[in-house]
DNA sequence: CTGTCGATAATTGTCAACAATATTTTGGAA
DNA sequence: TTCCAAAATATTGTTGACAATTATCGACAG
């Protein structure tokens, strides 16, 4: 299992072997469906399936030896998630956020997570708390020097679930996981590759601040941090996954 | 249409016309689940639906005449809302949010509108766009003067829809949507009819704070209104909807 | 009377076929 | 050749049926 093959834009190649664990949480018994749709929204979080391809869904039940109906009700979750686009009629298409949801994304980001470093910066243990996070900024910085930019990715999200995690608060932890899987959409489509900055070290600031306690400095470093990420994104120049796709998108 | 007999979890006999206007935005083409979605829906938020009460595939398809395919999706994006709890080989049933998750969503509420307050503040034009509320805090007070209970849960949750609106950020409008939907959930369960005060008073007076440009005061307004009614809630008697339902979710 | 086991009934999970819609190809005329 | 129309193909929307699982009821032993 878990080394299909998925439909690719262009002449990209075969994709390499998914990765085991998700973003998200597999609390669930995980039906049929459910793993479809951590399946999908791996590939697409990771960039495997760009942004604006199509999803057949004859495609997809080839690929995972299940029924339509199967498909169908993943797609329309993966709808719900704002990660897929399902047109009627036409079909399912990777989400393409625009520069208004980019914006609003953002926004969003910036007020919760300071609201979190706030509640965080509260708890007595913090520090205790944040051995977990060291260890995962690490990790970042090796996905980095190896250029390994699907791993990276993933850590970047991971960490600021990580972060919202510790506040123990299962609603702002699915919050954020949705705005984190968002932003990998429009990183996805809007970031250059080259440009992609050393973020752990700002990573790293932040979780030095908010060992010490420094809320000032940890509340401007994070409002930095992804104003920073924000302001990476080139809406000009954008990174056009297929121009079959896209005509067909009346784009 | 819009005249179905709800399944009732006991005697508690026909349920009177849905409302015509949703909480929900209807931008999409609203196919025949979205349809679905947002009849379940509505009829959660208005309690015609109580907490624990099993939502049968058959008797849903054949409420609203369509097959159990369209139930089935209208289910899971429920689900995924936190509307419906869908427990496999079990059937859906109406979400009963637990202790737990009341406090989680209430903090979620301060720290979102509380951040959602400061943007407005930094809008030049505010008061003209306040305009709109006063009126519905004026319908508010209609309600509750004639003790119309759904009507009143209804407005007042637009009345926190709206104030996001104003901000103009989807992603923000569609989070407090979905907190807003899940307050109802709680207030179902666990809130006294008798004892829910004159919340529209606490809404008129976050809006004067806000329209003399008041910070420090429609914070604390705000940060006490939703503190008073999370703390309305009663966890000790709860409401208990149905015995018979309550048993075969090993509570 | 209470509790356990087994058969029956009801409900959910899955699938395959059909109808509706959209896309591609084909054919012909300007 | 280029453009337009219409058949042909492909894809989605919907439905109904069947298999798998679970709930209900009754018999029976303790």
């Amino acid at each position: 299992m878990n080394n299909h093959q998925w439909p690719v834009p262009e002449g990209e190649g075969v994709i390499s072997a998914p990765p085991a664990s998700s973003l998200r949480d597999e609390n669930q018994p995980a039906g049929e469906v459910e793993r479809l749709y951590l399946e999908i929204f791996d590939a697409v979080i990771d960039q495997r399936l760009r942004p604006g391809v199509k999803l057949t869904e004859a495609v997809l039940c080839d690929a995972f030896a299940c029924s339509r109906g199967t498909v169908r009700a993943a797609l329309a979750q993966l709808q719900h998630d704002k990660i897929v686009e399902l047109q009627p009629n036409r079909g399912a298409f990777v989400a393409q956020p625009d520069i208004k949801e980019t914006r609003d994304v953002f926004e969003a980001r910036r007020m919760v997570e300071a609201a979190i470093l706030d509640k965080l910066l509260s708890l007595p243990d913090l520090p205790d708390r944040l051995q977990q996070l060291w260890q995962m900024v690490r990790q970042e910085r090796v996905a980095f020097e190896r250029q390994d930019r699907v791993s990276w990715i993933r850590l970047s999200n991971a960490f600021h679930v990580q972060l919202v995690r510790l506040a123990e608060n299962e609603v702002l932890t699915e919050l954020m996981n949705s705005l984190c899987s968002r932003t990998s959409l429009i990183i996805a489509l809007y970031d250059k590759p080259g440009c992609s900055a050393c973020s752990f070290d700002e990573h790293e600031q932040i979780l030095q601040h908010l060992s010490r306690g420094d809320r000032q400095a940890a509340q401007q470093a994070m409002r930095q941090h992804l104003q920073d990420c924000e302001q990476r994104m080139h809406f000009a120049d954008r990174n056009v996954p297929d121009p079959w796709t896209m005509f067909h998108r009346q784009l």
